[in-house]
RNA sequence: CCCUACUAGAGUG
């Protein structure tokens, strides 16, 4: 069992979830009860993916199965909720992630039925299920239960707080939480200085981050390579290419290796900062160091390109995106829509647009 | 306390 649980992690990390069933499903087929360790790590599978239906079911088997369920399995399932929350802020809508929210209280209310004890991470995943659908009231009455409940708030319970504040966009609240953090004795905890960076974000204030950041390295707290995406996120917003590009420097000397994240951050910085060639040469650093760039990083290049009139670089772009395995979306062809009107390319603006009939692409 | 499972984390029209 415990060797299927490890193929199931391999699976779940390559974000293979459709893998990841099917070994559970061959354990089960040999005859074998699935435990609660694999029941939990499928869970968690579906909740990275945001498929809140497969991940019920897996529940609803689990439960049918007579496996015990403990407080880690409650987490996974509110967690699934979150995933949900989290996916759907794009189509859905906010009626949707409400209705997903209460399906997470939901979860809580059934394990206490059935006598299971909500242990901190529970209430964590209850309050970045709220943060993530913008109810930071419920969030903090999450957190007040918490501690009504004996339960400490840790580095987990600030950062999700601070995301919360972040989504409802209330910067003096996440200013007070990143402070109550830090006097709870959460100083070690990387989460709470990315999430309070982050912060920083709207409006900008690019000093009080970099406060933040000479925190982290006074309590000797080593980031991270996603703490310096947030950080030069905040620099380019402040419109200190300069600096993002020095961060990225510092994060290179302490031997961090640059992501994908870290490639496309420095992209938009670029591009937000009306510096395109930049962005251009960062993007191909990315493809150099054998990272593969995503849809996102490409629509935004591609769509910067055809603002700027350079009709020939956004079609080179779509073109290595089709190579690099990925297929444009909505957002690539109104960029090169757009692109195309700018550059007065009717014809072309005609091929694209059957193309997307094709492929019963819906624009707006 | 750790071993195989849970809880935070960006960006595109």
């Amino acid at each position: 069992a415990r060797t299927y649980n490890m193929l199931v992690s391999v699976c779940i990390a390559a974000r293979d979830l459709p893998m990841a069933l099917k070994a559970g499903m061959m354990l089960k087929e040999s005859g074998k009860q699935l435990d609660t360790f694999l029941y939990t790590n499928l869970i968690t599978a579906c909740a990275t993916k945001g498929d809140a239906d497969m991940g019920f079911r897996l529940y609803e088997d689990m439960l049918a199965d007579r496996v015990a369920t403990d407080p880690r399995v409650y987490t996974a399932l509110i967690s699934v909720c979150s995933g949900k929350i989290r996916m759907s802020d794009n189509d859905s809508g906010r009626r949707g992630q409400l209705v997903l929210l209460e399906r997470a209280f939901g979860v809580f209310h059934d394990m206490q039925e059935v006598g299971v004890k909500p242990d901190a991470a529970v209430w964590n995943a209850l309050i970045a299920a709220a943060g993530r659908a913008g109810q930071l009231q419920r969030a903090l009455e999450a957190l007040q239960d918490m501690q009504d409940h004996h339960q400490k708030p840790d580095g987990h319970t600030f950062a999700s707080l601070l995301h919360a504040c972040c989504q409802a966009g209330d910067q003096i609240l996440a200013h007070k939480v990143y402070h109550n953090a830090l006097d709870a004795g959460c100083d070690q905890s990387l989460m709470i200085y990315d999430a309070a960076i982050s912060s920083c974000q709207s409006p900008v204030d690019l000093d009080t981050a970099m406060q933040i950041y000479a925190d982290m390295q006074r309590n000797g707290v080593k980031p991270d390579e996603r703490l310096y995406s947030s950080l030069m996120e905040v620099a380019g917003q402040a419109q200190r290419v300069d600096l993002a590009f020095e961060l990225q420097a510092n994060m290179l000397a302490q031997g961090l290796q640059p992501s994908q994240v870290t490639y496309s951050t420095l992209v938009m910085v670029c591009i937000d900062n009306q510096q395109l060639d930049k962005a251009g040469q960062v993007h191909q650093l990315c493809i150099q160091a054998g990272l593969h760039p995503d849809a996102y990083a490409y629509n935004a290049l591609i769509n910067a390109y055809g603002c700027a009139l350079q009709f020939g670089k956004a079609v080179s772009l779509v073109q290595d995106m089709v190579r690099g395995g990925l297929q444009p979306d909505q957002f690539t062809f109104t960029a090169v829509l757009n692109a195309c009107q700018r550059a007065n390319e009717a014809e072309v603006a005609f091929e694209v647009f059957r193309l997307m009939q094709q492929r019963k692409i819906i624009v707006d």
